[in-house]
DNA sequence: GACCTCACTGTTATGAGATAACATCACAAG
DNA sequence: CTTGTGATGTTATCTCATAACAGTGAGGTC
């Protein structure tokens, strides 16, 4: 999606040493845990990361091969299902696209503000989450995840 | 998805009746407003009110003739769009599925709470979209739609 | 060290969700 | 009557996601 409306845009992706940062972060903090950081899982985040924005499945498949060639589409799903349960990632269900999560804290309800012009997107937190919640309990339900996603322009792009 | 868990649930789908009424004053308004409420559209708006839980859009195709034949996808998709564009049904995207509206209110931001154990939904609205519109104007975006479900276990599936 | 086992990976195939493209039809406005 | 517009019918295809099963490898147990 990136730049199909023309307009200028501030934010671009990521420069090559911050997605390292990131991917060193992730490594250390899950090889912590006891979670094993294979090739597949790592090779997914980068792209993710690399990215900046929402991106598809199939581009991630289609990108997955420095040497061009795609992956099979269960390895990159088996990447993105263990990196979203990591909080290292989201899945976008509005547009069925993967963003990278810019969120420090682990374990979060996130929620999503997506440009339909530029695409991209910013994900802002707690407050959100919060009115849910207490909707849900008004409710009598027990909330165990949230699909936050709010669709319009961003600054640059009105 | 009915009742996967075995337990009871006090809020079936709705008699012939209600859905019957809700029927005719969906398509007196729109008529009212100039849109035509053709069969097809119609007959997707029956399935959706009698279902009275999300359907899979594959499942309205293979109910959709009275006499078990199946309608093409485009059909019953372009219904759905147009339903959904009048406010007549939501689509719940982090299922794949679509719901007739419940709230009394045309041209809402509807948030979700759905249960992964017996199907139910309960649709919400005001407060929770507020709150998120609040974020949305910190961040300089402007929102033109949103998508808020929550999941979780209804009060009879706890 | 031999073994077990469990999580991860590779591979093939297919299921599920959605739309493009184009021909045709119904209907109201001019 | 004719013309434009929106709705429908039909075929084909595209995108998104997962089932199923065989193989592999790192780490624990004896």
């Amino acid at each position: 999606m990136s730049d199909s409306c023309g307009h200028h845009h501030a934010d671009g992706p990521p420069g090559a040493a911050d997605v390292a940062r990131a991917m060193r972060d992730a490594d250390q903090r899950l090889t912590a845990e006891g979670e094993r950081m294979t090739p597949s899982r790592l090779r997914v985040l980068q792209l993710l990361l690399a990215a900046g924005e929402p991106v598809k499945a199939y581009d991630l498949i289609a990108r997955f091969g420095e040497d061009g060639q795609p992956a099979k589409p269960p390895t990159v799903y088996r990447a993105l299902e263990f990196l979203e349960r990591k909080g290292l990632a989201h899945r976008i269900a509005s547009i069925s696209a993967y963003v990278a999560c810019t969120s420090g804290s682990i374990d979060h309800a996130a929620a999503f503000l997506i440009c339909d012009c530029c695409g991209a997107t910013a994900e802002v937190s707690a407050p959100v989450a919060d009115d849910l919640g207490r909707a849900a309990e008004a409710a009598g339900y027990v909330i165990a995840r949230t699909t936050i996603e709010a669709h319009g322009r961003c600054s640059a792009c009105q």
